[in-house]
Parts: C-alpha cells; structure tokens; sequence
RNA sequence: ACAU
DNA sequence: CCATGT
C-alpha cells in the first residue's frame, strides 16, 4: 500500500506497531507464521491491533456505535485560529440547513464550537422539539456542560462582539434547563459531521 | 495523548 | 506547517 505509514506485527520477534517498515521487517524476517499489515492511518493500525489479525476487518460492522439520525448536528469553521468564526447547524440525516451565524470580529475554533451548541439548545426550545445534539468537540461538549467557555482567547476591539456572544450563551444556560442530549460525534466512525463546512481537503 |  | 483546548 503506498501510502503506508502503520505497520502492525500480530506475530513476530516482537509485536506491535511500527511507523517504519524497516522495524515491522526485522521482526517477521526469518519468522515463521509471522501476520503483518500495513495500514494508512495510525487509528486504523490501533484497531487492528487491538482486535487481532483474524478479525479486524470486521470488527467495525460488529462494534461500530450508531448514531442517531433523528438528531441536530452542529459544527464551526475559522478562517484563522483565532480568526473569522462561523457556525451552523442541520438536520443529521438530511443536512438541511436549520441556522447558520457569521460571527462580526474574530474568535476561535472552540468558542465556535460552543455557541453552535448553545445556539441549538435555545433554537430548539423555540422551535418546541427535543433532539439529540452532536458536536465533533469534546472541548465545546465539556463547556456547555460546565455552563463556562474557558476559552484563552485574549480581549481585544476585535474579540469584543464574540466575547459579547459567550456571555449571552453562558447566561442563556445559567437560566435554562438543557433538555436535549449532548453528544459526541464519533467522526473516526461516522465520518465529517453533516454540519462540517467541508473546508479541511 | 486525545478532540478540534 | 500553524492554532485552540482537556
Ligand atoms: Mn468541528
Ligand atoms: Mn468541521
């Protein structure tokens, strides 16, 4: 495989994982009933590892936690970290667009992340409905439980509009119950979230 | 390290 | 390669 950087050793001198196949090469050389596979990405690697030579190829048709379709997804993009901040949200099985905010000033990725969130909590209380919210960030997911965006960003005249909207989110929180269920994309999973901006290739 |  | 976060 050309793109190979993950080498998993079932069966050698030693097994494991080797980034290089010099290493995975000394431990099957000479080796007999070695098992040995190169793979692309080191997620895929840690897999195989874990699961063993005979079953990791389906492994994931077994493990794989399902998402729930009857769900938001929510996700911001930066233009710069810290940099111009948007967000949006939409349905996770259609993708339709439910919201979308340019913020005014710049920001960062996660305080992006965390008004997304909180803009679906209080968007569905207005809409009346109760749905599952995913987000790809842990860091936003964390925030919103702890009702605080611990962000580092520094105040400036051009951090003042996105500072102005975490108060309002941070309060908006303080004075409402969160209904919905906050989840976790699983991305390595499932993919981009439907709400990503597709930006990263 | 993990998640962006 | 850079940055934001736990
Ligand atoms: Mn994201
Ligand atoms: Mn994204």
């Amino acid at each position: 495989m050309s793109n190979a950087k993950w080498y998993v050793v079932w069966e050698g001198k030693q097994t494991g994982i080797f980034t290089q196949w010099e290493d995975a090469k000394a431990q099957v050389h000479g080796h007999p009933g070695a098992k040995y596979q190169s793979f692309k990405t080191k997620w895929a690697a840690e897999e195989a590892f874990r699961v063993g030579p005979n079953s990791f190829q389906d492994l994931r048709s077994k493990v794989l936690p399902d998402k729930n379709p009857n769900s938001i997804a929510v996700d911001a993009a930066c233009s710069g970290n810290p940099g111009v901040v948007e967000y949006q949200g939409v349905c996770t099985d259609s993708k339709s667009q439910l919201f979308h905010k340019k913020i005014e000033g710049i920001g960062t990725n996660n305080c992006g992340e965390f008004l997304a969130i909180v803009h679906a909590l209080a968007w569905q209380k207005e809409a009346g409905v109760n749905r599952p919210i995913y987000s790809d960030s842990d860091v936003a997911i964390g925030w919103v439980k702890q009702k605080k965006c611990k962000t580092t960003l520094e105040k400036s005249k051009d951090t003042a509009p996105i500072f102005h909207l975490i108060e309002r989110a941070e309060k908006w929180l303080e004075e409402h119950p969160v209904k919905p269920k906050i989840l976790k994309w699983l991305t390595k999973d499932w993919g981009e979230i439907p709400a990503d901006f597709g930006r990263k290739g």
